[in-house]
DNA sequence: GGCGTCAAGGCGTGGC
DNA sequence: GCCACGCCTTGACGCC
């Protein structure tokens, strides 16, 4: 590289982002200046014009302006004219030339093509071909940046999919062991109901009630419990699919994977199946949805910072007496 | 010799 | 029809 004034830690992109001169020749001056003097690129070894060198003669243009100046210019004068068919690279200095040309404008007007083929003493389609394959380069670039956006992204939604997933499992389980132990003291109070007084048949959810009323989460409030009171098991079952179901509109929003607890605030998590219910009884369910006091709303409670405890709902799991989903 | 990089070839396409 | 461009491929070259 000898003679050669480049700057490899130049700021000259950055000047010349501020200009808007991608063909005048002062850009070109001012590229030269603050990369490389002409002489830096006597020792191409790029294909070159033979069209504009006839016979020989060396042309007005830098490039060759330089090799004139070389000693040993034989040796170079033959090796930067390549036999046909052969491939020669740019020189490092015709490339930073171009590489900052590029940060001006990825595009080539034909003016500033053969301003820039004149000064680096190339054929005007070479500095086209270059331009081409460097935006190609560049969109290959941007192409495995954009992959590697994507894909963190995509990781990390898909941890978020899974942990979701753990947390659901571990709810149901929850839900199957209380709903097991539900039933089983369902069972032994109707034994000792039916053993203690003949009235108890006509009252066969008093039990219930009471598992509400001395419901208490872990910080010693009482907790209502309500959906289970009147709900038969059929009820369960089909708010259970309504619910939890993923094919169900409830959890088909993208943007709320956890809408499918939105329910709490209303009974349409009953709404699936009434044909168990009388209008009186359904009547007589939503009022007492309604007024019941402590019924949790979580739909705002859950994932944007997802609780330490697995259950979103306010209070300890043990709390939560749903019966919604029979395993 | 395999592989990566890069200049260049070839072809299709769109704008004028 | 010409030209520039994008895309894919080819061939030369350098490195290991």
């Amino acid at each position: 590289m000898a003679g050669g004034k480049l700057h490899p830690g130049s700021n000259m992109s950055l000047l010349l982002q501020n200009e808007r001169l991608p063909c005048s020749s002062e850009v070109l001056e001012s590229l030269w200046a603050h990369t490389s003097n002409p002489a830096s690129f006597q020792g191409s070894k790029s294909v070159v014009d033979f069209e504009n060198v006839s016979g020989g003669r060396v042309t007005d243009r830098p490039f060759f302006q330089a090799l004139e100046k070389e000693e040993n210019f034989d040796e170079d004068y033959e090796g930067c004219f390549h036999q046909p068919g052969k491939k020669r690279r740019l020189t490092g200095e015709q490339v930073q030339f171009l590489e900052r040309s590029f940060e001006v404008e990825n595009k080539l007007e034909p003016e500033r093509k053969v301003q820039l083929a004149k000064e680096l003493g190339l054929q005007p389609r070479q500095v086209a071909i270059w331009f081409q394959n460097r935006r190609a380069r560049f969109k290959t670039k941007q192409l495995e940046k954009d992959y590697g956006t994507l894909k963190a992204s995509y990781d990390r939604l898909k941890g978020d999919y899974e942990s979701l997933l753990q947390e659901n499992d571990k709810l149901k389980a929850e839900v199957n062991s209380l709903e097991s132990k539900l039933i089983r003291r369902d069972k032994e109070k109707e034994n000792s109901d039916d053993k203690s007084s003949p009235d108890a048949v006509n009252s066969p959810h008093k039990e219930p009630m009471d598992l509400i009323s001395n419901s208490t989460s872990e910080n010693g409030t009482k907790v209502s419990l309500p959906i289970m009171v009147t709900c038969k098991q059929e009820d369960a079952n089909s708010a259970k699919s309504d619910v939890l179901d993923s094919d169900s509109p409830h959890c088909t929003d993208g943007n709320h994977p956890s809408s499918f607890v939105e329910p709490a605030d209303s009974s349409h998590a009953f709404e699936p199946d009434h044909s168990d219910f009388s209008q009186d009884e359904e009547d007589n369910l939503s009022e007492s949805l309604l007024t019941l006091p402590c019924l949790p709303k979580v739909e705002e409670a859950c994932y944007d910072d997802p609780p330490e405890n697995s259950c979103n709902f306010g209070f300890q799991v043990e709390d939560q007496t749903f019966c919604f989903w029979p395993y």
